[in-house]
DNA sequence: TGTACATCAGTGAACGCGCGTTCACTGATGTAC
DNA sequence: TGTACATCAGTGAACGCGCGTTCACTGATGTAC
């Protein structure tokens, strides 16, 4: 690759890394100035155009960014192996809340702007959230599968621990350690108690329609 | 009271409204301008400074706002009458929904604010949440002892339940009627998977105890 | 009731400031021969 | 390798605009007598 275009890369990821800095700042996108964001990256003003179109573009980057960040959370969590289940879910919680902190700053632009200005970045990361909750879904239906055990509706599942686990782990990131370590305790029991609901739903269900039958 | 208070007190609510009003266009506080909402509430700018010191000083009255509408709601579930166990749910949801489709933009802007770019905001608003967290947690533990249930941990299961109904319920306000219904749906899955899965270890537990005991 | 004065919600002009965006430009890097 | 030209990331001046805030003001409402 030419130097040119490293170099350029090399701009458009300050650019970027500069938008997450002053974003976790406390700021909305639609709070951020195009100025602000090019002189955090060392750049004039008029360079940023030379990278994105508008503000609004460069937040679709660091949403791809974000997302890539949750699947990798997946993808390692898939790997998680544990002699329970009860330590399995214990693990999963502990594996992602490490990704959380590592990446934390770029996942929590991701969690404001689900609720923020722009109606395409919202659009954008809902999508990318409805792919995660797909990769969910299948972990949970696999792993019943695995262990042989009923549950009422896999994605149902999926969308209560997302929710649970995403908004637990944001509002986690600024926590002390102290803090965080309940925050991981009590999100155990959350996921815990959704799953064993689901189970005990589905055999409840099970025995109700034996009962109908005999 | 005097004319010239009731005035006042209408122009203010007028304020508010306009801020209300301006904000669900999809724009946190911070976007705002003082300028904009002044002229949506049909005031010269300067006379915004009669009724608030700062931008963010009316946003604690919404938040003021927008948590006597969440208290509401709790002292409404409170009055809910259910045969079983499972129709309090549904109902309690139900009521809920409801609340949150009269109240919703001024709901939102709590949700909103509440990962919003003012950290005094931020604090008023989870303090409000603590606030409505122990109420549930109280409801659910008069339920259970009403109907003779264990449960692990009421302000566990209070917690999940807040998160998991705070922010479907936030995000399903914008959505079409048909797809609310499934929100709905969907949540009323939620808690009782919550609640089962808390009676369910409680029970565990229990069992757990008689067999080290005996 | 009438009069004289006080209060104060709302106003409009004016300010300096940071904003997004345009434009013609520079000069290092890349390419063709 | 050397030369002549093309590309293009980054620049700095300039623009018009909406912003928050100040200030002295107006005139309706309230109050004291």
């Amino acid at each position: 690759m030419s130097t040119r275009a490293e170099q350029k890369l090399k701009t458009r990821q300050n650019i970027l890394n500069a938008a997450v800095k002053v974003m976790n700042e406390d700021r909305g996108l639609a709070a951020l100035s195009l100025r602000e964001v090019a002189k955090e990256a060392g750049i004039a003003p008029t360079s940023f155009y030379r990278h994105f179109e508008t503000l609004e573009d460069m937040g679709l980057e660091l949403v791809k960014a974000a997302s890539a960040a949750l699947h990798q959370i997946i993808k390692d969590a898939r790997l998680t192996q544990a002699d329970s289940q009860q330590d399995m879910v214990q693990k999963v919680v502990h594996v992602t809340m490490d990704h959380f902190r590592e990446n934390g700053p770029l996942i929590r632009v991701l969690a404001r702007e689900a609720m923020g200005s722009s109606r395409i970045l919202r659009r954008a990361i809902k999508k990318e959230l409805q792919l995660i909750k797909n990769e969910i879904t299948d972990l949970i239906a696999y792993e019943s599968k695995k262990h042989q055990r009923n549950i009422t509706d896999p994605e149902l599942v999926a969308d209560a621990i997302l929710d649970v686990m995403f908004y637990t782990c944001v509002s986690a990131i600024n926590m002390p350690y102290a803090l965080q370590k309940d925050a991981e305790r009590r999100l155990v029991h959350h996921i815990r108690a959704i799953y064993i609901g689901a189970e005990t739903m589905a055999n409840t269900l099970h025995i109700e329609r034996q009962l109908m039958l005999s």
